[in-house]
DNA sequence: AAACATATTTAGGCATATCTAAATTAAATA
DNA sequence: TATTTAATTTAGATATGCCTAAATATGTTT
């Protein structure tokens, strides 16, 4: 029997999730343990699914030579990510979770297959540009503000400057506690006030008044903005 | 290797759903075509899953002689059917879909896993007691009002009195379409003025002004109380 | 009680998505 | 360039959930 209707899997899906956000990383020659790595699978489940991604056209993929996303491959990418980053955002603002616990149930969340409903929440939401991560929240059409455009790394900002958190680049559950229990969350406000010139560690002042001190190894992984750099 | 956490997956989910509905329209000898009907399958494949859900003593089954859920298998449908209406619920309240639009994304949310997810829904519905059919939700304990205690068939409600609709039998989209266009919706107000002895087709007064004819075909799938007799 | 009709189960297959282990290819090194 | 190493692909299994067709059980007629 032939399908009628024309629709990727979860699995599909996570797989082209996946290889968007390997290549937004910078990597323009994505490998299969790159994919394996990122969906915690072994190589050849990997080339499995790529050959199944390539017969439906949303990948180009030589075999020994690396994949690369098709227009239509990454419509359904960014589609996935948009509805993703919507959820989350709905978690935190409207259920009033906290942005360590939502990622998980936004991961299932995504694949609710409905335009109508991402639709709807967006709307609820006010149309929000960034998720509570920091990350932009790509539109319908799968236009997307490219990634903490007028941001730099915290670990490189210059000192004495009104600075605004954006975003994280690290999303796993550890980092994102640690954030939240120290205030470090998108919006907050941050000046650099000295760098130790032995381990690169920061000594910040955060919303004009808490003084702190965070590792060269968290500052690599939060990203600011000149205060009133983006709205 | 072994399974390290039990889950449910989200057929046997509907499995469960399927078989407690079943029971609950009256029938005490489930069978395996009654199944078969509910779910859109063949008898086969239900044979194969309940031989599944009895080796997780979700339900019990002898060969040829019918299916009961267990205390458990209730419990797992009961949850489910909570999670659906609760969704179900947000969609039209949150979200302004139609009654007779969220019964498929529900079917979707209902299975996804997260007991506080579910949890902060009702609470942010402020913990409704009836979904947008007039259903009852159970709660988190799978507790669950005796389905329309109060409330008879609009077909079987006396003449004259001050009625409220409390739900419907029927849930199909066109139904539900009708309902809708016609303005019988869970919390009318609505009288009984006559009914044609050669059809049995219905005088009706809805919400103190509108009259209206229905037949009893439609009569049959309205469940009605005494005004104020449920809150 | 035997024969029949109907419901149910079994047997054998298919598709998806996964795995391990073996074979193959590409790229780096000698 | 030949060899080695590392990555990738293929081959062959497994588990889930579904199917069709054949076998079997139940219960109802005759």
């Amino acid at each position: 029997m032939t399908k009628l209707i024309l629709m990727n899997t979860f699995t599909e899906e996570n797989y082209l999730k996946a290889i968007y956000k390997i290549a937004e990383e910078g990597d323009d020659f994505i490998t299969t343990n790159d994919i394996a790595g990122k969906m915690n699978t072994k190589a050849a489940s990997v080339t499995d699914m790529l050959r199944k991604l390539s017969a439906k056209k949303l990948i180009k993929y030589k075999k020994y030579y690396g994949v690369a996303l098709t227009e239509n491959g990454k419509k359904v990418a960014l589609n996935i990510i948009r509805s993703h980053r919507l959820w989350e955002m709905f978690l935190v603002k409207t259920l009033k979770f906290k942005w360590d616990e939502v990622h998980d149930v936004a991961e299932q969340l995504e694949h609710v297959r409905s335009e109508k409903l991402v639709k709807h929440i967006d709307k609820f939401l006010n149309f929000p540009k960034f998720d509570p991560h920091g990350d932009p929240i790509p539109d319908a059409n799968g236009k997307i503000i490219s990634s903490h455009e007028k941001s730099v790394l915290l670990s490189e900002a210059k000192h004495d400057k009104n600075l605004v958190i954006t975003g994280v680049k690290d999303h796993s559950v550890s980092f994102l506690q640690l954030m939240e229990k120290s205030g470090i969350v998108p919006g907050s406000k941050i000046k650099v006030k000295a760098v130790q010139p032995y381990d690169k560690s920061l000594s910040l002042v955060l919303n004009g008044r808490k003084k702190m001190f965070v590792s060269n190894q968290i500052a690599k992984n939060i990203l600011v903005a000149n205060a009133g750099g983006r709205k």
